[in-house]
RNA sequence: GCCCCCGUAGCUCAGUGGAUAGAGCAAUGGAUUCCUAAUCCAUGUGCCGCAAGUUCGAUUCUUGCCGGGGGCACCA
C-alpha cells in the first residue's frame, strides 16, 4: 500500500517537474521501488533517476534532486529522502505510517492479503494423477502438496479453482496390475508359474492376491484367464485408488474431480480428438502409424497418436483429456508433474496450441525429486527389495503439518532432501513448529489479557497505537505490510514456497520481539496497543498457514 | 549427442537487473522470580561453478564450458 503511494508520488513529482520545464522528456521509466537490503539506505528506494537518465539527457543525481524537489506528500508519509550512490532516491518512511496495516488486518481478517488476480476466472489444477498400480511414495507427496497449495493460492487470489486427479485406468499398466495379482494367486494355489520382472513386485500385490484367494479360492481358475485378469485389474485398481484417496486425505488433500482415462474412450472423446486433428490436417500416416505434426507447434519431432497395431498412444488420450478440460470451460489449465516427465511438455503444449489455445492458458509445474533420508542417510526406495517407504508411512511418522511444510520449504524445481529425523524433531531445524509456535504464544497472550488484565483486543484507538514505536515493532508492522505482495507474487509465479519463507521471517521477528518486550505490561494503554499488534501478527500467521494447509494451533 | 533442473558460507537452502549477497543448522559463549526456552542474544564464514557478452550496474539476463541429477519409445 505504502509502496503504491510512494510510487504514485514519484510519478507525480516527475510530471510536475516536466510541467515546470525542468525535465524535458515526458518519457518516464516504470517506477520500480524496492526495499534496500541495508537499513541505512532507507525503507524504500527507486532507481527512477538512473533509469530515466538517457531519456532526459540529464545526470541521474540531477534528476533525483528534481524529483525530490517536486515530491508531493499530502499524508506526511516521508520522514526524509536522500540521493545516494549513482542516483538512487532513498525514502525514509515515518514510523507511524506503518500503523494502518493493523486496521486493514482487523477489517479484512481472513481475507487479508487476497489480491483479486483471477477475477473469477476458472482454473483447473490437475495433480498427483499417479497410476493406480501401487501406493504413493514421497515424490507423489511433494507433487500433491505443491499442487494443492498452488490451488489454494489461486483460490485465495480470486480464481475459481477445481482440483482434479486423472486416473490412468486404461493402459497396459492396469493390465499388468491384474496379471500380477493373478500370478500371485496362482502361486498361492501352488501352481508352478513364472513371475516376470515387468510385473509389480510389491508386497501389496501379494496381500491382494491373498484376499482374493480367501474370497474365491480355486473358483478363480475356473473362469477364463483373460476374464479373470480383467476382473482383477479393475478390482485391484479400485482398491489401490481407494488407498491413494485415503493417503491424500491424511495430507489434507481432496479433489473436486476424479477423472477416468477409460471414460475418455468410452465417451468417444479420444476418437473425437483424433477426428478434430485430422480435419485440421494436423495428422498424417507414416510407417503404418498416425502421427501428429507436433513440430508445427514447436516440438522437436512429430509424435505418434495411433500405433501400427491400431492402438492409440497415451499421448492421444492426453490430447483428448486436455481438449476436454478446455471444453469444460477452464480459462487456465495447470498440470503438476514430476520432473521426469519434462520431455513430455513440448508435445502436449503443441497439442494445446493445435486446439487454438494460447500458451498462457496452459502451464506445467514440474516438481523435482525428493530424497528420503533418515539422519542424513538415504532410505532405500527400491521396490524390488520390498523396502518401500510409502507416503502413508511418512505422514504417519512426521505428521501432516510437518510433512506439508517441509515440501514447501524448497522451490519446487529444486531437489529436496526430506529427512525423517529432522521432520519429526520439534526444534528450530523444523520450521513448521517455529511458525506454529508464534500462533500458540499469541493465543496464550490473548487469554492472559482477557482473564488477568481485562484488556480486549481492538480496544486501542489510533492515538494509542502510536505508542508502537520500538524498532522491533516497526519491523513487525513492515513485515505484515509485505504479506499481500508476497501472496500475490507466490500466486502469480506459482511458487508456494514464498509463503513459507515469508512466515518463517515473520515468526523470527515475532520471537525476537517477544523475548525483548512484554506485550502485557504495567502500562495499560501500551499493553492494549501491543495486544492489537500481536493479534494482527497472529492473523497473518493463521492466513498464511491456511494457504499452506497447515494447522494454526492455540496451544503446543 | 539433444533437452530440462540444480551449482550461493563447513551442511541444508532463500534471494523475479541495484548499493556492503542473507537465513537456519553445525561451533563457542550467554539469557528464564514475569505473556509457553518448540524461544532469544552475541561471535565467524563467501573467486554467488568458470569464462565471455548485454547494461550506468549482473548472484540475477544471453552464450559457451565444467560438475551433479533427471529425461530423451509406435511405454504410461
Amino acid at each position: 500500500m505504502i509502496k503504491q503511494r510512494v510510487k504514485q508520488m514519484v510519478l507525480d513529482a516527475a510530471r510536475a517537474a516536466h510541467r515546470s520545464g525542468i525535465l524535458t522528456s515526458a518519457d518516464f521509466p516504470e517506477v520500480s521501488l524496492e526495499e534496500p537490503k541495508i537499513g541505512a539506505h532507507g525503507d524504500l528506494a527507486t532507481n527512477f533517476a538512473m533509469a530515466g537518465a538517457s531519456a532526459q539527457k540529464m545526470a541521474p543525481r540531477k534528476i533525483a534532486e528534481t524529483v525530490i524537489n517536486h515530491l508531493p506528500d499530502p499524508d506526511g508519509l516521508i520522514e526524509k529522502t536522500e540521493i545516494a550512490g549513482p542516483g538512487f532516491i532513498n525514502f525514509f518512511i515515518r514510523s507511524s505510517a506503518w500503523l494502518p496495516v493493523l486496521d486493514e488486518i482487523r477489517k479484512q481478517d481472513i481475507s487479508f492479503g487476497a489480491a483479486n488476480l483471477g477475477c473469477g476466472k476458472k482454473v483447473q489444477v490437475e495433480f498427483v494423477s499417479a497410476n493406480p498400480t501401487g501406493p504413493l511414495h514421497i515424490g507423489h507427496g511433494r507433487g500433491a502438496v505443491v499442487g494443492d497449495t498452488i490451488a489454494a493460492l489461486l483460490a485465495f487470489c480470486g480464481y475459481e479453482v477445481d482440483r482434479e486427479y486423472y486416473i490412468n485406468d486404461a493402459g497396459r499398466q492396469i493390465q499388468t496390475l491384474g496379471r500380477s495379482v493373478y500370478l500371485r494367486c496362482c502361486q498361492i494355489a501352488g501352481k508352478d508359474v513364472e513371475f516376470p520382472e515387468d510385473a509389480y513386485q510389491g508386497d501389496y500385490i501379494r496381500d491382494m492376491a491373498r484376499s482374493v484367494m480367501a474370497e474365491k479360492g480355486n473358483k478363480l481358475f475356473e473362469i477364463q484367464q483373460a476374464v479373470a485378469v480383467e476382473m482383477l485389474s479393475a478390482k485391484a485398481a479400485a482398491e489401490i485408488l481407494a488407498g491413494i484417496r485415503k493417503d491424500l486425505e491424511e495430507l489434507g488433500i481432496s479433489f473436486d474431480n476424479w477423472y477416468s482415462e477409460q471414460s475418455l474412450y468410452d465417451g468417444g472423446r479420444v476418437n473425437a480428438a483424433m477426428e478434430f486433428l485430422s480435419q485440421k490436417k494436423l495428422v498424417y500416416e507414416k510407417d503404418g502409424a498416425l502421427w501428429f505434426s507436433a513440430t508445427r507447434f514447436g516440438d522437436e519431432k512429430d509424435r505418434v497418436v495411433v500405433r501400427q497395431n491400431g492402438q492409440t498412444t497415451y499421448f492421444a488420450s492426453d490430447i483428448a483429456y486436455h481438449m476436454d478440460k478446455f471444453q469444460r470451460g477452464y480459462d487456465l489449465v495447470i498440470d503438476v508433474w514430476g520432473a521426469d516427465h519434462h520431455g513430455y511438455v513440448p508435445r502436449l503444449s503443441a497439442a494445446i496450441s493445435a486446439m487454438g489455445k494460447q500458451s498462457s492458458q496452459f502451464r506445467v509445474i514440474l516438481t523435482q525429486l525428493v530424497n528420503l533420508l533418515r539422519k542424513g542417510k538415504p532410505v532405500s526406495m527400491s521396490t524390488r527389495a520390498g523396502q518401500f517407504v510409502t507416503l502413508q508411512d511418512v505422514v504417519k511418522e512426521v505428521g501432516r503439518d510437518a510433512a506439508r511444510f517441509i515440501f514447501l520449504t524448497r522451490h519446487h524445481e529444486s531437489p529436496l532432501d526430506f529427512d525423517l529425523e529432522v521432520a519429526r524433531a520439534k526444534t528450530n531445524d523444523n520450521p513448521v513448529y517455529y511458525v506454529q509456535y508464534v500462533h500458540a504464544r499469541i493465543s496464550s497472550i490473548r487469554s492472559k489479557a482477557a482473564e488477568e488484565k481485562d484488556i480486549k483486543p481492538a480496544s486501542a484507538d489510533s492515538r494509542t497505537l502510536e505508542l508502537l514505536a520500538e524498532p522491533e515493532e516497526i519491523a513487525l508492522l513492515k513485515q505484515m505490510t509485505r504479506y499481500p505482495e508476497t501472496v500475490e507474487n507466490a500466486a502469480t509465479l506459482m511458487e508456494p514456497h514464498r509463503v513459507a519463507y515469508y512466515l518463517m521471517e515473520l515468526a523470527a521477528l515475532f520471537h525476537a520481539y517477544y523475548n525483548k518486550h512484554r506485550v502485557l505490561c504495567d502500562d495499560v494503554k501500551l499493553s492494549a496497543a501491543r495486544l492489537d499488534m500481536v493479534v494482527a501478527v497472529q492473523k497473518v500467521i493463521r492466513n498464511g498457514l491456511q494457504i499452506l494447509g497447515v494447522s494454526a494451533p492455540e496451544t503446543m
